[in-house]
DNA sequence: AGCACGCCGACT
DNA sequence: GTCGGCGTGCTC
């Protein structure tokens, strides 16, 4: 007898999977998905593993598979459990990542009324049970949900229990139907003679059936098939005009399944690959040699700077790939965010590049998944999620800007980070996994240290294949401003920069770090920031208190009348939005075009390309705009870049702020001079001499990772420990608060019970967002060398979330 | 989703 | 002392 273990879609106290017995007329490996029975229903579910053997003395038999083939292939079953042991989450949640979109179906009850039941019988039901009888027989059979709760959820539920027991009412079970399907377009064709056509339009027209005659002519004169969009778009007629020439037997509609191309909107001109710099040729050299030698996979950790050619190692590394017989998947952040790096992979491997992201409808997601599992593209390129598609024969896989931390995924189960599940992916796959970045996240930067990665450099910047400086910085100490009697946005350095590359036609960012607008309290004179004793993370204001707050112990302290250190009364709250800087820029400069770029302009399908395509065709000179802009973008006319307030982000309570703020700093510091123009970055700042922001003014990581590893190391923190965290989120705020501490009890007595090394709790607190669509939110941190050991033995209460590894702390 | 099991209050 | 309410946990 062979059984599999299968994991269902059920909420599960652990994650586990059940033993089920197969069959011998059912097909069933590894990677299937199945309906199983569980309990009294049957749930779809994944096998995760075939036995020759059962633990436990009785199983069922699976009832169906789904499909004729594996749903999943072997390294993602063993990338899900992986996943699922990792993060601590239902194995079915791991696996539903890579199954293809609208897969999930639920089982539906339905009710009808048993039609061997004379009438008479319901006259003597109690009332209830007599409105849901004379329901039914109008209605037929329906779905359980849609009978009308009139006297409250429970009594409805027990009058139809009843109702059942008594075989008067016959209940039937039903799958949820497919929410997607294959596209169907309709096409128009003519269904007559040209010669009968042209007669039908001379009646038309008499008549002065004008639009009837025009699509006809349309019909007649075009070579390929027309779509009824297009015919559409062209001519602007109604349904009506269509419905009368079918009824007339003029035209015939068909409707065929098309593909939907994300790429559709776009053109793509085929271009030669540049030759390689130096330092190029010696890191691919490292990379090719690796993918030539199979039966190991390695991992890379590219630090190039800002402008140094990472991109054209990518595409030399799929190249290789591609010419190895494999295929690759490659990450980038936000893909909306970046066209132009999705359009040099388009222009190098033409109509091999599938895109994958959240902006796609449902149906273009389903088709692509579809496509890609059937081999139809060398490369899938997406935001995390793409890290799933089904690419058979993976051969290489990329992370670009692998600090990004749009990588983790930390709003819903699965918590997972693409990077991690990245590195495990190539080790199941043998691929070889290239992570790139100019500031690579210390965690990555430690471990290549330390043997885990290897670690390629790219130390010099290139532009029209020569090597070329990295902007000139120039930070402004905003304190002098404010002595000097400067109370603008803009500093007179700034001002002055701005003012001459608009008199010389060039183009300024803006860069407004509106991640902050958290509030903080700030001395305008010295910049001391108010902060934890215990925990060295800055206070947050809270309006509602008239007071400041820590995040991470719950300490509290009213606001000072004067700065602790220096004695001055001018004390602010910082915080400041996108759409303030550009009201103040348009008044200072009237004659100059400005244009915004952030959450609030970019809501449509295509808004970033069409934003983007306007500040390249120089539409406007001065674009505003939030972190979206620190990434990728390579505009040659810019020469100036302004850092608006590099401090916001520097003092939120979490202690990775530094680590952020270097990286957006840096990130946009290497946004000028990217043309021929050498560039100018101005960075302002109230705190100029914090380690974050002069490293980044020096284009200097490896000075900003030594003395951020030295505080790490002094904390405790991670890469020298690992975090848990787990949010309890409840409309009670007493509830919140004592369920917090109940629970934080029971962990802390299984710490000491098992004896769990040098593991810590933080906590419990109320949580930065202390709440959120009216619920209270409160954190517990558990911080130590294996946090996820703790979860192995306890059950997680409802109403309680847990983020492994996360990176928010807030 | 439905069934077993357990704890507590009302009743013969 | 017993019956039955529903709240909780398990389903292979």
């Amino acid at each position: 007898m062979i059984y599999a273990e299968v994991a269902v879609n059920a909420p599960l106290a652990h994650p586990r999977t059940f033993t089920y017995s197969i069959p011998s007329d059912i097909p069933v490996s590894v990677g299937y998905a199945v309906w199983a029975p569980f309990g009294p229903r049957l749930l779809q579910g994944i096998v995760f593993a075939l036995s020759d053997y059962s633990p436990v003395p009785e199983t069922k038999d699976i009832d169906q598979v789904i499909g004729t083939r594996p749903l999943l292939s072997y390294p993602q079953v063993e990338l899900a459990r992986w996943i699922a042991e990792h993060y601590v989450v239902s194995y079915f949640d791991a696996a539903s990542l890579m199954l293809p979109p609208g897969f999930e179906r639920k089982v539906l009850t339905f009710v009808e009324p048993n039609p061997r039941v004379p009438e008479y019988v319901f006259d003597s039901l109690p009332p209830q049970q007599q409105e849901i009888m004379t329901f039914l027989q109008e209605k037929g059979r329906t779905n359980v949900k849609d009978v009308p709760r009139i006297a409250g959820k429970g009594k409805i539920d027990s009058a139809i229990t009843q109702l059942v027991r008594r075989k008067l009412v016959l209940k039937t079970c039903g799958i949820e139907p497919p929410k997607i399907h294959p596209r169907l377009v309709t096409y128009l064709k003519l269904a007559v003679s040209t010669d009968q056509a042209r007669e039908a339009i001379t009646g038309m027209e008499v008549k002065r059936a004008h639009r009837q005659s025009d699509l006809l002519q349309l019909l007649m004169g075009a070579i390929d098939p027309v779509s009824l969009p297009e015919a559409r778009r062209e001519l602007g007629f109604s349904s009506a005009t269509v419905q009368a020439l079918q009824k007339r037997g003029l035209i015939s509609l068909d409707r065929v399944s098309v593909r939907r191309d994300p790429l559709a909107h776009r053109t793509f001109a085929a271009v030669n690959p540049p030759t390689l710099t130096r330092d190029q040729n010696e890191v691919f050299d490292a990379i090719r040699t690796a993918m030539q030698e199979h039966g190991s996979a390695t991992t890379f950790l590219l630090h190039g700077v800002t402008g140094s050619g990472k991109t054209e190692i990518y595409l030399r590394a799929l190249k290789e790939a591609v010419a190895q017989g494999k295929r690759a998947i490659v990450l980038v952040p936000e893909i909306a965010l970046t066209p132009q790096i999705i359009a040099r992979f388009a222009e190098r491997f033409p109509a091999r590049v599938a895109v994958l992201h959240s902006k796609l409808t449902p149906g273009e997601q389903f088709d692509e998944w579809h496509r890609i599992r059937d081999g139809n593209f060398d490369v899938v390129i997406g935001s995390r999620g793409a890290l799933f598609a089904p690419q058979p024969d993976m051969g290489l896989i990329i992370i670009d800007e692998e600090h990004e931390w749009t990588y983790k995924q930390h709003d819903q189960q699965p918590r997972y980070h693409a990077r991690d599940a990245a590195i495990k992916l190539a080790e199941l796959t043998n691929a070889v996994l290239i992570m790139g970045s100019a500031t690579p996240d210390i965690t990555s930067y430690y471990r290549a240290q330390h043997g885990e990665h290897r670690l390629l450099q790219l130390p010099q910047r290139i532009a029209g294949g020569e090597i070329s400086q990295m902007p000139l910085v120039e930070i402004v100490d905003l304190r002098r401003e404010l002595r000097e009697g400067n109370r603008s946005i803009l500093s007179r350095s700034l001002y002055g920069s701005i003012s001459r590359a608009l008199a010389a036609r060039e183009q300024v960012i803006l860069f407004l770090n509106r991640r902050g607008t958290a509030t903080f309290v700030q001395c305008r004179d010295c910049g001391f920031v108010m902060r934890c004793k215990r925990c060295d993370v800055s206070l947050t204001y809270h309006a509602a208190e008239d007071g400041l707050m820590c995040h991470q112990c719950n300490y509290r302290s009213r606001i000072p009348g004067i700065c602790p250190d220096c004695s001055s009364k001018r004390i602010k709250y910082l915080g400041i939005g996108t759409q303030k800087v550009e009201e103040e820029v348009s008044a200072i400069f009237p004659g100059a075009r400005t244009l915004r770029w952030d959450r609030d302009v970019t809501k449509g399908r295509y808004a970033h390309e069409e934003i983007l395509e306007r500040f390249l065709s120089h539409d406007a000179d001065i674009l505003i705009g939030t972190q979206m802009i620190a990434k990728g973008l390579d505009i040659p006319l810019v020469t100036i870049v302004g850092v608006i307030n590099a401090d916001i982000g520097l003092h939120l309570p979490d202690f990775r702020s530094s680590e952020r703020t270097f990286q957006i700093l840096a990130q946009v510091a290497g946004r000028a001079g990217r043309g021929t123009i050498p560039g100018k970055v101005i960075i302002q700042s109230y705190t100029p001499w914090h380690y974050a922001v002069t490293t980044a003014s020096n284009h200097d990581y490896s000075s900003f990772y030594e003395q951020e590893l030295h505080f790490r190391q002094q904390q405790n923190h991670p890469p020298f420990s690992r975090m848990a965290r787990l949010v309890y989120t409840n409309t009670n705020a007493a509830r919140c608060q004592s369920e917090s501490q109940r629970f934080c009890r029971i962990l802390r007595q299984e710490i000491t019970s098992r004896g769990i090394p040098h593991t810590r709790l933080i906590g419990p607190s109320p949580a930065f967002t202390p709440r959120v669509r009216g619920k209270f939110r409160w954190h517990i941190i558990v911080c130590g060398p294996d946090p996820v050991s703790l979860f192995s033995e306890i059950t997680i209460p409802i109403g309680w979330s847990l983020d492994i590894d996360p990176l928010n702390l807030n």
